[in-house]
DNA sequence: CAGGAAAATATTAGATGTCAATTATTCACC
DNA sequence: GGTGAATAATTGACATCTAATATTTTCCTG
């Protein structure tokens, strides 16, 4: 969490008094969402890192890295993981160079390219993040339990939209 | 985003597959959404964090921490702060320090309690954080444009629900 | 084919973050 | 009053993350 207010001091409620009447609460709502998001954030990253600790022994970037190289059997390149995981490479450097001692990922030269190559599972790898990921998945699906399916992907209907503008917004800079 | 996975395989489509015509898509309904949920975060908190170095020289976790100072000017214990934050204890000693070399947060003594004290902006700490949060609502509120007001609330009020199931379960445990 | 722009990764320094252990103080209770 | 549990904050060890820079290799263009 990079990372993370829960409640931003809203300076502009107290100094822009001229639109109290106009926009009583839509002023700040933007901002009650995002910081609504972030504690959903942090509460829901948190509880994942915590389960993956005391039950599997590891950490929460490396499962996340884990699970991009599992739907990728073949190896994704350096720079493809950091965009998935929307990281910086020396991030992914380390923290494959830990995975790679461990022996459950490893690099695979590219003989057309001898700038990059290619990080992969190994077979102990695979097997390990099978586990994982059944539990995670169950993990996530209670901690939804509070809303109902109509809720769920109303959610992941809106924030499937706020998702694309951000990227275009990103793309745009 | 500790942070942060974009996809994460989902073993159990193939695994399962006794239940391909039950739940066609809803089976991984709750994981498509944690995984939109992960990637909003982290792309608002990318570009926030950058427009708050280029505009301001400053990180997110300073921002975060004076925002909740200038919402409490008396002054906040550091166990308070740490669970504002929603991050340990010995990380916002680690910010405050930072801020207080620099001269934008104070420690003062608390007379009854020998232990604790309270951490709050200089006066140069809140006009700093006065200009840099006009700018941050204006940014959270255009990185939100895309969503009338309408969605806006709705996404508002889902992530309501959802904290406060979140909150019930890290309570729980 | 030469020479420079672009790409893929590594490397470094510094900030952020967790967790476990430590110190100092207060509180509760007998 | 005095002892033990609880509380407030720090420290140290280490993992993670960014941002900036360096290195190597490939690609492109003339």
């Amino acid at each position: 969490m990079s990372k993370k207010a829960l409640q931003v001091a809203q300076v502009s409620e107290t100094e822009s008094s001229e639109s109290i009447e106009a926009l009583p609460t839509g002023d700040h709502l933007a901002l009650r969402l995002w910081l609504r998001l972030l504690a959903c954030h942090n509460l829901m990253e948190g509880e994942l890192r915590t389960r993956l600790r005391d039950d599997f022994e590891t950490t929460l970037p490396r499962f996340d890295l884990m699970s991009q190289l599992y739907r990728y059997p073949e190896g994704l390149r350096m720079r493809a993981v950091s965009q998935l995981l929307m990281v910086t490479g020396g991030n992914v450097t380390g923290l494959t160079d830990n995975l790679v001692k461990e022996g459950l990922v490893e690099r695979r030269e590219d003989p057309t390219d001898r700038r990059a190559y290619f990080i992969a599972l190994t077979p102990a790898g695979r097997a390990q993040f099978a586990k994982m990921a059944v539990a995670h998945e169950q993990w996530v699906m209670s901690l939804f339990s509070a809303m109902d399916e109509t809720d769920q992907q109303q959610l992941c209907k809106l924030l499937g939209k706020l998702k694309s503008r951000l990227v275009e917004a990103r793309a745009a800079a």
